[in-house]
DNA sequence: GCCACCGGTGGC
DNA sequence: GCCACCGGTGGC
């Protein structure tokens, strides 16, 4: 199986941050069967990075939950009530005590990413990975290509608020959406 | 002074 | 043309 034609997918939502705030948070992880094309929610953002790593050669299959099969219903339906973001594929798991957060632009055209560190630091880019792991000797065994800043893309119906068009899901994931 | 946020651009 | 990366800055 190549990758590409089922993509992981998180959903996230706007939450009030503060007065005139707003910040999305990804509050639902969710990975597509690549042979019955049904959705499973992931519980954790632990488990979501061990499915996304190596989602390429291992792509997810219904039977990998426990109890289930591509007979049962999926765990969810895609729809625009939330916003969905297709991820992409074989990112590293963030290192032990490392936070990989999505920020989206204002105007939707894109995300930021960034990571956490334990300390509390914000890394912006491989420059930020490299002068903290040289400031803090106990991460020098971390591999800084573990640190990933290629963000996910915004699906155009999300941007727009309008279902998509079929011919649009198709070419970008190879799957029909199912709408209600 | 910090940092969240956005714009620009170099490399592909 | 896209996008990963980083510089700049406005608002606090």
């Amino acid at each position: 199986m190549t990758g590409g034609s089922i993509w992981v997918k998180m959903e996230s939502r706007q939450v009030s941050r503060s007065v005139g705030k707003t910040n999305d948070v990804v509050d639902l992880y969710a990975v597509q069967c690549c042979i019955c094309f049904k959705w499973s929610t992931v519980p954790t953002k632990e488990e979501y990075e061990t499915i996304r790593q190596s989602f390429k050669e291992d792509p997810w299959v219904c039977f990998k939950k426990q109890g289930r099969s591509c007979d049962n219903p999926g765990d969810l339906e895609y729809d625009t009530s939330r916003m969905w973001i297709a991820d992409k594929p074989n990112i590293p798991k963030s290192p032990p005590g490392f936070n990989r957060i999505l920020s989206r632009r204002s105007d939707f055209s894109k995300f930021d990413v960034y990571y956490i560190t334990p300390t509390g630091k914000k890394l912006r880019g491989p420059a930020d990975v490299e002068k903290f792991l040289q400031e803090y000797p106990r991460f020098k065994d971390i591999n800084p290509s573990d640190f990933v800043f290629s963000s996910p893309k915004i699906p155009k119906e999300m941007i727009l608020g309008t279902p998509a068009e079929r011919g649009d899901c198709e070419t970008h994931s190879n799957k029909k959406l199912k709408r209600s």
